[in-house]
DNA sequence: CGTCAATGTGTGCAACGTACACATACGAAC
DNA sequence: GTTCGTATGTGTACGTTGCACACATTGACG
C-alpha cells in the first residue's frame, strides 16, 4: 500500500499497543511528496487534495502540516524537485553523447527536456504554473535556474561565446521556448489532432533553430 | 458595478415589485462571462469561483447553472473566446501591416500574439490549460485550431508551399512552440528575474528562427 | 526517570461545486 | 385576456476541501 521509500525510513518507527500501525511515520514528508508525484499522473493538479494523500499515505490529514506550511508549500517543493530531476537528466544525457561537440549536447538536452516532459506531463504543467503565483520562492527559482543554466551553458559553447554574456542568454532563452512551448502543446494534447505525417517530432522543430548564427 | 454588457439586454426585463432589481437578468452569460474574464486577470484560473462570480454579477449562485452545465463548461468556453480573439488580433495585425509579404505577416502575428498573452495572462494560461484535461471540447477545438491556421498560412506563404502541406505545418508547430513557449515564460514570471540587457525580445526570440529555410 | 521538542490525531469552520425542489416571468395558443 | 409551457431565476442541503486549534504520543537527552 506504501510507496516504496515509506519504509526506509531513517528512523525506525515503533508500533503501538495494537501493534499494527507505528504512530510515527518515519518519513512522512518525503512519503507526501511521492504520493503527490504518483497522483500528479493521474489527476491534473487541481484535483489533488492534501486529505487524498494523507489517507493514501496512512496519517491524519493534519499530519502533513508538520511538514509544509500549506499545500501550496507542498507543490513548490515537488516542483522544485521536478526541476532538478530535469536538470539531471539533460546532464545525464549530455554526458552520454560525450565529446561529439556543443550542438550534440544541445541536441541531446532537448531530448531529454521533452521526455522529461511527456513522461511526467502532471509534474512539467506544475513546475511551470507555480512560479509568478505570489512572487518567486527562493529554492524554486534556484532550481529553475540551474536548470536553465545546462542550456545556456550549450549554446555559449555552441557560439564560442561566454555564458554570461547576453548573445548566449537570449539564444538560450529562444532555445528554452522551443523546446518548452513544444513540450506544453504536446503534453497539453494540441498536436495529438493533427495528422501523423503533418506532426513535426521533437527533434524536427528543433532544426528549426538558428542557435549558432 | 455592472460591467457594461449587463445593461446591454436583448430582452429589457421587467422590475418586481420591489423595483429595485429585475427577476431575470437578461444577459446572465454574457455577463458571467465577461465577469470571469475580468476575475481571471487579478486571481488566477484556481481562486475562480462560481459563487463569486454570481455575486459579482448580483444573481444566486445556481442561476449559472442554467447557462453552463458545470464550472468546466464555463472555462471552456471562455477559452474558446480567447482563440477567438487570439485569432482576430493576429488577422487584424496582418492587414495593418498590408502587402508586404508574407515574413513581415508572420512577424506582425507574432507580435500580436506576445501582446495579447501578456495583455491577458490569466486567460490565456487558462486557454492553454484546458484542453486534455478530458477530451477535446469541439468549440475549443474549433476555435484553437482556427488560430493557428492563421500562423500556417503566413508559414506557408513564406515557403512558397500550400497550407496542407507536411511541411508548412510542421515549420508552423516550431513557429507556435517558439512564440507560446517564450509567451509563457514571460508572464509566468521566469524571464523576468533576468538582467535586462540578457531578457531577449519577442521579435529577437523569433529572428532565431528558419522558417523559410 | 522526567522532561521537552518533534510529530502525530480529532474536532470544527468557512468556502466551494453542485443537485434538487420550488418561484417567477415571458410568449404563444386559445 | 386568460391559460399554460418553458426559460430562467432562488433556497436549501450535501459532500469535500484547506486549514486552525487543542490535545495525544513518542523518542532523545538530561
Amino acid at each position: 500500500m506504501y510507496a516504496l521509500s515509506t519504509y526506509i525510513s531513517h528512523k525506525a518507527p515503533t508500533l503501538t499497543a495494537h501493534m499494527d500501525k507505528p504512530y510515527h511515520h518515519g518519513n512522512l514528508r518525503t512519503a507526501l511528496l511521492e504520493a503527490a508525484h504518483a497522483r500528479l499522473s493521474e489527476v491534473g493538479e487541481a484535483d489533488l487534495s492534501l486529505r487524498d494523500l494523507a489517507t493514501r499515505v496512512g496519517v491524519s490529514v493534519n499530519a502533513s502540516y508538520r511538514h509544509f506550511s500549506n499545500k501550496e508549500a507542498l507543490l513548490m517543493e515537488l516542483s522544485a524537485m521536478g526541476f532538478d530531476t530535469l536538470r539531471t537528466r539533460m546532464l545525464e544525457s549530455i554526458q552520454e553523447v560525450g565529446p561529439l561537440g556543443p550542438e550534440h549536447h544541445l541536441r541531446a538536452a532537448g531530448q531529454a527536456y521533452t521526455a522529461f516532459a511527456r513522461q511526467d506531463p502532471g509534474l512539467y504543467k506544475l513546475m511551470f504554473g507555480r512560479k509568478g503565483r505570489f512572487g518567486a520562492q527562493a529554492r524554486l527559482l534556484e532550481a529553475a535556474n540551474a536548470a536553465f543554466d545546462v542550456v545556456i551553458n550549450c549554446v555559449a559553447a555552441m557560439r564560442g561565446a561566454s555564458p554570461d554574456s547576453a548573445e548566449a542568454v537570449k539564444a538560450a532563452v529562444g532555445v528554452w521556448s522551443m523546446v518548452h512551448g513544444y513540450a506544453m502543446l504536446d503534453i497539453g494534447g494540441y498536436l495529438a489532432g493533427m495528422a501523423e505525417q503533418k506532426r513535426p517530432s521533437a527533434a524536427e522543430v528543433l532544426r528549426l533553430l538558428a542557435v549558432d548564427a
